[in-house]
This record gives C-alpha cells, sequence and structure tokens, in this order.
RNA sequence: GUGGGCGUAGCUCAGCAGGUUAGAGCAUCUGGUUGUGGCCCAGAAGGCCGUGGGUUCAAGUCCCAUCGCUCACCCCA
C-alpha cells in the first residue's frame, strides 16, 4: 500500500463485494423472521442528543463514561454517535407516540452503534446488531417469546451449540433491598477490591458480581444471592419465563452471575454465547427493562429485548446458505462494428430481468471470454462483423462448449428456453 | 487505558550466522490460436522490505523510536 492513502478509521470496517452477500442474506433472513412474529421495522438517527443515553443506560456505566463518540455541533449540542440501539428506539417510542395503535408495541431493527473501545476479535468501533424492543406488556410470555426470537432466529442463522444465560435480578423494589445487602457484605473486604470494583460499591454494586478477578471471584462466591432476594412476584414471573422456554424445548443454564452491563435491566436477563467465537463470546444480550420508558419522560411502561451482535453471528456462522448471483449472459464483441448493437442487446436482455455484462475495455476476443469464463457465466453472445452481416449472433453455451449461429432476434426467445 | 504478537509484490508467505541486481505460489496482463474461455506452456508487469534514526566497510536481516495491524485484559453485541 503506497504510503500516501488514507486508511479507515481504526475498528471500522469495510464490507467488501466477497463478504457483502453474506452480509444481505442475513438481513433478508432476519427481516423475514422479524415479520413472522410480527415485529415492524423501525430505524433510527445515527446520532442523538447526549442526554438520551446519559439518562437512559446510566452516567456510571462503562457506555456511557469512557467509550462513547460524543461531539458538539453548530448550535453547541452535544451529540453522540449511538453506542446502544434501545434508548433510541424507546426515545422515538415516546416522541411519536406509537403506543397509541396498541397497547403492544413489537418493533425490530437492523443497525449500526458506534463505541471507542480498544479493537479486538469480535468487538469493533463500528459495530452491527439487529435486535427486537416489544414494548408495553409484563408478562412472561413476551419474555419468552423475545428469548425464542434471539435464539431461534440465530439458529436459522447457521449458528450451532448455543448456550442460553438466564438470571432474573428482580424488579426495581427488590434490587434495592439486594444492593444493600450486598454492600453489606462487601464492605469487609473493600480493601482487597479493584479500583473499578470500589468505585462500583457504590454506584452499581451488582455488578461487582460479574468480576473475572480471581480473588474477587472468592470473595463474591459466599455473597447474598438475587434469587434470595426476588419478590414473589418476581419468582413467580420468572418461573413461568422458565416454564414457557421448556414449552418450547429453549435450552438455556442459569446464571445468577449475570448481570447485564447497562442500568435500565429488571428482572429477565439473558445472554447467548457460542463457542466458535473468542474472547468476546456473547453473540446476544437482552433483558427486560421496566423502568426505561418512564426514566426517558413516558408513563410507566414495561419493555423487554436484546440485541445481537451481527459481526460475531457472520464470524461464527460457518456456511452461507445460497449462492450469489452472477452475471447469465455475457456479451462478447469482435470488433467495433458490433458494439452499438450489442450495447442495445445488452439492454434488452437487463430489461428483461437476465443478468448479463459486457467488456467497456475494447480487448481482445480472448480476453473477454476469459473474462466471461471467470465471472461464472453460463451464456456467450459474439457479435462480429459477420454476424452483423446476416443479422445473426454466434450463441455460446460455457458450460457444454457448444456453439451455434442464431437470428439476433431471437435471443431473448433462445436464453429463457433451456440453454443447450 | 494496560500487555503480547506481527509489519517483505494485489493475496499467502520464504529470505537461512548482516554480504553483490530481493524470491516463490496464487492472482493480474500479454502471447502460444488470421474471430473462441477453462487445462497446459512461455513471457511481462508489479516491492523506498511500514516510517525515522543508530551500529557497521556493508542492514530486509542487529539496536532504538514511531506508526499501523492483530490478539488479550477491562467491558460488551
Amino acid at each position: 500500500m503506497s504510503k500516501n492513502t488514507i486508511r479507515s478509521i481504526k475498528g471500522t470496517h469495510d464490507i467488501l463485494p466477497d463478504q457483502s452477500w453474506r452480509w444481505q442474506q442475513l438481513e433478508n433472513h432476519v427481516h423475514d423472521f422479524m415479520h413472522r412474529y410480527g415485529y415492524r421495522e423501525i430505524r433510527t438517527p445515527v446520532f442523538e442528543r447526549t442526554e438520551l443515553f446519559a439518562r437512559g443506560v446510566g452516567t456510571d456505566t462503562d457506555i456511557v463514561s469512557k467509550e462513547m463518540y460524543t461531539f458538539r455541533d453548530m448550535s453547541n449540542n452535544s451529540i453522540t454517535l449511538k453506542p446502544e440501539l434501545t434508548a433510541p428506539v424507546i426515545r422515538s417510542y415516546l416522541q411519536h407516540n406509537l403506543g397509541r395503535l396498541t397497547p403492544l408495541t413489537k418493533l425490530y431493527y437492523i443497525d449500526h452503534a458506534f463505541r471507542q473501545e480498544r479493537p479486538q476479535a469480535g468487538r469493533y468501533r463500528q459495530f452491527h446488531q439487529y435486535g427486537v424492543e416489544a414494548l408495553g406488556s409484563p408478562h412472561p410470555e413476551i419474555d419468552a417469546e423475545i428469548i425464542a426470537i434471539a435464539y431461534f432466529s440465530l439458529l436459522e442463522l447457521g449458528l450451532e451449540n448455543l448456550t442460553i444465560k438466564l438470571n432474573s435480578i428482580g424488579s426495581r423494589e427488590c434490587r434495592i433491598a439486594f444492593r444493600a445487602a450486598l454492600q453489606h457484605f462487601l464492605k469487609p473486604h473493600l480493601g482487597d477490591l479493584s479500583e473499578t470494583s470500589k468505585s462500583r460499591f457504590n454506584t452499581n454494586p451488582l455488578r461487582i458480581l460479574d468480576t473475572k478477578i480471581p480473588h474477587e471471584i472468592e470473595i463474591v462466591q459466599g455473597a447474598p444471592a438475587m434469587s434470595d432476594y426476588l419478590t414473589a412476584e418476581d419468582v413467580q414471573h420468572y418461573n413461568q419465563v422458565k416454564s414457557h422456554l421448556n414449552d418450547l424445548n429453549i435450552p438455556f443454564e442459569e446464571d445468577n452471575k449475570l448481570v447485564r452491563g447497562l442500568d435500565y435491566y429488571t428482572r429477565t436477563t439473558f445472554e447467548i454465547i457460542s463457542p466458535a467465537l473468542g474472547a468476546q463470546n456473547s453473540v446476544c444480550g437482552g433483558g427486560r427493562y421496566d423502568g426505561l420508558i418512564e426514566t426517558l419522560g413516558g408513563k410507566p411502561t414495561p419493555g423487554i429485548g436484546f440485541a445481537a451482535g451481527i459481526e460475531r453471528i457472520l464470524m461464527a456462522a460457518a456456511v452461507s446458505q445460497s449462492e450469489e448471483p452472477t452475471v447469465l449472459v455475457y456479451l462478447i464483441v469482435i470488433d467495433d462494428d458490433g458494439r452499438s448493437t450489442a450495447f442495445k442487446l445488452l439492454h434488452d436482455l437487463r430489461d428483461k430481468g437476465i443478468n448479463a455484462d459486457m467488456d467497456y475495455l475494447h480487448r481482445s476476443m480472448k480476453s473477454q471470454l476469459r473474462e466471461a469464463n471467470r465471472l461464472g457465466a453460463e451464456l456467450v453472445l459474439i457479435i462480429g462483423s459477420e454476424e452483423l452481416k446476416d443479422g445473426t449472433v454466434q450463441f455460446k453455451n460455457l458450460k457444454t462448449g457448444s456453439q451455434k449461429a442464431i437470428p439476433l432476434d431471437s435471443v431473448l426467445a433462445e436464453i429463457s428456453e433451456k440453454p443447450d
């Protein structure tokens, strides 16, 4: 690469033609899948007011405190490239009062988000997710549906050996009690905790449970369990979610240490991990957020959703489902006389919905045939001065090698028949 | 922010104790066929050996710095 070329920004990637076909396939699958489950697409802007994330996601989360792309626009507003996709959807839901139409609003998206982290396998600064949000129902069936969508959509996209990790972190009331108990338990160990854990002790002690530091894991081992602090309603809700999952034969593992990193989660939280990935093995994460809509200025409305990482899915999914469409017919021009005839014929073919192309470099016939072969064309139409004279084209099948002269005006008919 | 690995042709990589004009395979282009692809053969093009500095008679090779890529920690999709 020349020293003068400009590179893409660290942690961002071009999706080249080799890969874009897989993206299209995945997106098509997602659209189709979501429609089957009764979800409608929503698209929100790439950037939002910074305040949306500060309020919605929580200022003491890693995302808000150190990973956002934030800048000032010309009106001196603080703007942030979306670091996650739920808060903007809720914002839009409230702004347009989408809940007016029906008490349960089911939305999905395929979108990109931005976080300023050190890139690594499966973690990029611009990354893509598809996800769903179901707004309005507090009932466990919708929790199960959300998990079902996450799980079955991933299966349909070709992922294997997935593990669903499931937990309930309770309603807001019992989290307050649990939080106090946790702080009470951790207080004597405060000196042994890492700096980050120490600061989380006050801001969000639940996240200390998620620690990866060995000696903290030991300390946390004896911590009070969230499950002991769930209210009777929380327990019942959780049990019903599990029961519905069992009804659908969706396998899951309970993990009472699973705490989603964003502040807004309540009750059901889940994560789906794939063994085909590296250290960043989570392909999907989600949960219930019964307080979020109220936090963002709406009336109290329950909600639940998930987001799945498209790059990670593409990394973990071995097979692509179908062949990329290729050029079917390639036109070859031998000498300048035939060029305009070929150009018009090319247009007619395309107009009739046939994948067709021709050479635009005035190359030798041999080169043009090579190109046709490289493109995977099945048929080649050759036009030279001799053909022009008697109004024909050479009709050649590249698979069999057979060739015949046919009248120019019968080309379309000939192609639509089974070529031989 | 912290740590490890790696930067030689478009791609994947050789380059062996520092020693003359820097190599291979694949890809590309041209030719072997006065109008016929794949396979085969021949040839061509393509490299400030990431950048800067240092050591040396001599640096792709050794040292330092720097930039970039990558993996991992943290956290997450």
